[in-house]
RNA sequence: CGGGAAGUAGCGCAGGCCGGUAGCGCACCUGGUUUGGGACCAGGGGGUCGCAGGUUCGAAUCCUGUCUUCCCGACCA
């Protein structure tokens, strides 16, 4: 089934080549193709035979195990745990808390019956009639419901608060179209759940893990975020603060990266969760939920990658380093082979993720290729010339530098290389997203950045919910968030001149 | 869900108008020569042409339906 399985570090099978065209469409040409291409040939993932989900590939999916174990350390971390809850969710549950079914209704896929049979007609099986179920079941959309309809026999009294619990889970959303990675139909996350006596301490929680993803977007990813808070059009169904960290592409779209909520008490209310206070009364306990999903993976790409291929950053990189030996004869590839493996078990002793390929089925230039289109941050580059010389040539993937390094020390150069380039990767995307960040304050000037630009457009607004849609209608900008911290400033709203305290974050979205 | 395009070997494509039993490049297998930016020679294997019906002596080709993907809109993480 799959050939060429190319051992990569500890065994797995990391690097699969399925696609071996040379060519990726160049942002400027069609930056959409290009991110397909870059998913498609990079190996990430793979389209499926069901419509809107996606094969998330080995190499892919390692990726998104160094980021969820990263997060699932800062979960741990800052008190939570990990709990499952089911799959389906009775449709009933679902409408309990009126915003949250209105948001979620369109996109519900519903299980209506348990069984199949074979086909009368002789061709197949069918849904069996007879198997209709009595209460259809939704899968879940998001898991609030389940969850909070479990959390009301879990807590008793302010002795069980703060209740902390993570999932890793899948959750399906029936989207009208789809995009690999950035919104398929069903899409792996975690989303947290908590549960406090007090609305200060559940506004903390939101806060605190809007930081965490935060800290996690810039130190693992590389990629600088702004953190606000939604208005109260773009809020999760059933939310009363919806914070996010919204995040610059390359070609001047934001994405939104993360969200935090705060749930204030309504699906305590839906649920009728209570607790007995201090002072022996009851109340209803307070809320918060907030998730990312591998929708990250496609933030990754566009904020990092080139027309060459994927550029990853090394904290997250499947791969961090590929050595490529060159040689000409048995005698050449043995001294090489003895060189390459020292190498790579110094730099597996500092915990680097290294591949050596020596496979001889394909020439130094093709891996040279091959490893930029997967975005390997590193590529040592070892020939019989080298070692005469004592050297060996370093390339990192972000820059596409080459430089010719002393073989002694080797392991500590590579090891501070990375440490380097996930550093700058974060500067540059930090310094383009500042670039990209234009304070306007006429209606003019805000159509032409947005027309001409891009990015994020500062700009005052009355603060009201007609306002923001006549905006979108106009310009297809919609508010991104209003940032943390926002500075105070007297204004006029660049549509209604309307008078306004701050300026919020427009951009055309993803 | 509306408009447009597409589906033929693992990948990229030709053939289709004008129906007659499928071809090219890359990849793959064998042998050899090679190896500092996607090598070359020779030989070889692989496809019920997305799927299901229909028309026909005969369908990749014509007709109908259906599934999937891409692009543009409306909805969303």
């Amino acid at each position: 089934m799959i050939r060429n399985p190319d051992s990569g570090p500890d065994g797995e099978q990391l690097i699969i080549n399925y696609y071996m065209s040379k060519e990726v469409t160049s942002r400027a040409e069609d930056y959409a193709q290009w991110y397909n291409d870059l998913v498609i040939k990079g190996g990430l993932a793979d389209y499926s035979a069901v419509r809107g989900c996606m094969v998330i590939k080995p190499y892919g999916f390692t990726l998104w195990e160094h980021m969820r174990d990263a997060l699932d350390k800062m979960f741990k971390d800052t008190g939570h745990v990990n709990a499952y809850f089911p799959l389906f969710i009775p449709k009933s549950f679902l409408s309990k808390e009126a915003a949250h079914v209105e948001g979620f209704a369109k996109e519900c896929a519903v299980v209506t019956h348990y069984r199949l049979k074979n086909d009368p007609d002789g061709k197949g099986v069918v849904v069996d009639p007879e198997a209709k179920l009595e209460e259809e079941l939704i899968v879940r959309p998001t898991s609030e419901t389940i969850i909070w309809s479990t959390y009301k026999d879990w807590i008793q009294s302010y002795r069980d608060l703060p209740l902390l619990v993570n999932q890793w889970a899948n959750v399906v959303r029936w989207e009208m179209r789809t995009r690999l990675f950035l919104r398929t139909a069903e899409f792996l996350w975690q989303e947290g759940h908590t549960a406090h006596a007090t609305k200060d301490e559940a506004v903390e929680e939101a806060r605190k893990m809007l930081d965490v993803y935060a800290t996690f977007a810039e130190e693992f990813m590389a990629l600088p975020v702004i953190k606000g808070v939604k208005t109260a059009s773009e809020r999760f169904a059933g939310a009363e603060d919806t914070y996010c960290i919204e995040a610059l592409m390359q070609d001047g779209k934001a994405l939104q990266a993360g969200t935090s909520h705060f749930l204030a008490q309504n699906f305590a209310k839906a649920f009728d969760v209570k607790f007995l206070n201090k002072d022996n009364q009851l109340e209803y306990v307070w809320a918060t939920s907030w998730g990312v999903s591998t929708r990250l993976v496609g933030a990754l790409i566009m904020a990092h990658s080139d027309d060459e291929g994927l550029v990853l950053p090394p904290k997250i990189a499947p791969l961090q380093v590929v050595i490529i030996p060159i040689y000409k004869g048995a005698d050449q590839k043995a001294q090489i082979d003895a060189k390459a493996n020292e190498i790579m078990e110094n730099l597996k002793s500092k915990g680097i993720r290294v591949k050596y390929d020596d496979n001889d089925n394909n020439r130094p230039g093709w891996k040279f290729a091959e490893y930029e289109m997967k975005g390997v941050p590193v590529r040592l580059v070892l020939g019989a010339r080298d070692l005469e010389n004592n050297k060996i040539e370093v390339a990192r993937r972000d820059t596409r530098e080459k430089e010719t390094i002393n073989l002694d020390g080797i392991s500590q150069y590579v090891d501070g290389l990375l440490i380097k380039i996930q550093f700058e990767m974060l500067q540059r995307a930090r310094k383009f997203t500042e670039e990209k960040t234009t304070w306007v304050d006429t209606w003019d000037d805000f159509v032409k950045t947005l027309d001409e630009k891009g990015g994020f457009v500062a700009a005052h607004w009355d603060g009201t919910a007609e306002t923001e849609a006549a905006i979108k209608e106009k310009t297809k900008a919609t508010i991104r968030c209003i940032p943390l911290n926002n500075p105070q400033e007297e204004g006029v709203c660049i549509l209604s001149g309307k008078p306004s305290k701050e300026r919020v974050l427009f951009a055309r979205a993803y």
